[in-house]
DNA sequence: TATTGTTATACTCTATAACTATA
DNA sequence: TATAGTTATAGAGTATAACAATA
């Protein structure tokens, strides 16, 4: 027995994983204040520019997260006008959420912050590097089929 | 003008990083549910181990926490019996943490539950792929200094 | 009954800032 | 005063489960 112990106590690629993307998402949710929007208020609205008008329960597949989470996100973006809300003409329990006009002009300037804030972080990678990472999580992404952000 | 708009809708490094790193860690939570114990716990008693017996402040510190956030954390872990804490011989203010035998106990099972979680997730990845990206992230961290583990 | 969305409740994680007790 | 730790407050993010309306 050779002191196996906590074999890998600094090993994990999960434990680095996360303090990197923590640290990326603080930076951006700070860079967000300024917009009065949350991260996951923004990951919202850019899936809405995605799918199109969506019914709250569509936008929580394809965000995996739970129809109650959406509900609530979707509740703030109302107060905020920057999503509509309108009924289903064939199905009256359905309803369809859109990006407002301010929403949809809200969204590309959101975007761009996210542009800084990936420049800012990533830029300590070279171009290739940046392709590699980018390589190695959405083949991450596919194996696991993950099928949302569960922003957490 | 060919519909610039939203020019990098997918293309967030950030936004792949956080989904893959959500994914992690939630299935990390689930895995350590069964041990009574969360994810900030497992992080701060992992770092005790590393460190040894050490004062909040500096845990603090080496988790890019603040003092209260790990005061908190502190007495969920006391109450559980997996820390003691005792007083400072030299300093009056200061408090000195560490584990108990019980988390001492505790931690090599749960670094298990860490190992079998990331071989879960990146064992979708040849073990030569596994290391570019710990060397990505190793790069991200230390370009930016990261110091902690801001766990949000 | 099954499905859509809402709501009530409850956590975790964390920050900020005010406060207490030393130094 | 300055530092160590605590506490009160707040808010994001989310789940679970019970519920209402519609199908």
């Amino acid at each position: 027995m050779t002191k196996p112990e906590v074999s890998s106590l600094d090993l994990h690629l999960g434990y680095w994983l996360r303090m990197v993307s923590n640290h990326v998402s603080h930076s951006f949710r700070r860079k967000l204040e300024h917009s009065g929007v949350t991260v996951a208020e923004w990951v919202l609205l850019r899936k809405l520019l995605e799918l199109g008008p969506a019914a709250p329960s569509q936008v929580a597949e394809a965000l995996g997260m739970t129809r109650g989470a959406i509900s609530k996100l979707d509740d703030r973006l109302l107060a905020k006008a920057l999503v509509e809300v309108r009924s289903s003409p064939s199905d009256g329990r359905q309803q369809i959420v859109s990006l407002s006009t301010r929403g949809r002009a809200l969204v590309p300037r959101l975007a761009a912050l996210a542009d800084d804030n990936d420049a800012h972080f990533f830029g300590a990678l070279s171009k290739t590097e940046q392709a590699s990472l980018r390589a190695l999580l959405m083949k991450l992404v596919r194996s696991h089929e993950l099928q949302g952000t569960p922003i957490d």
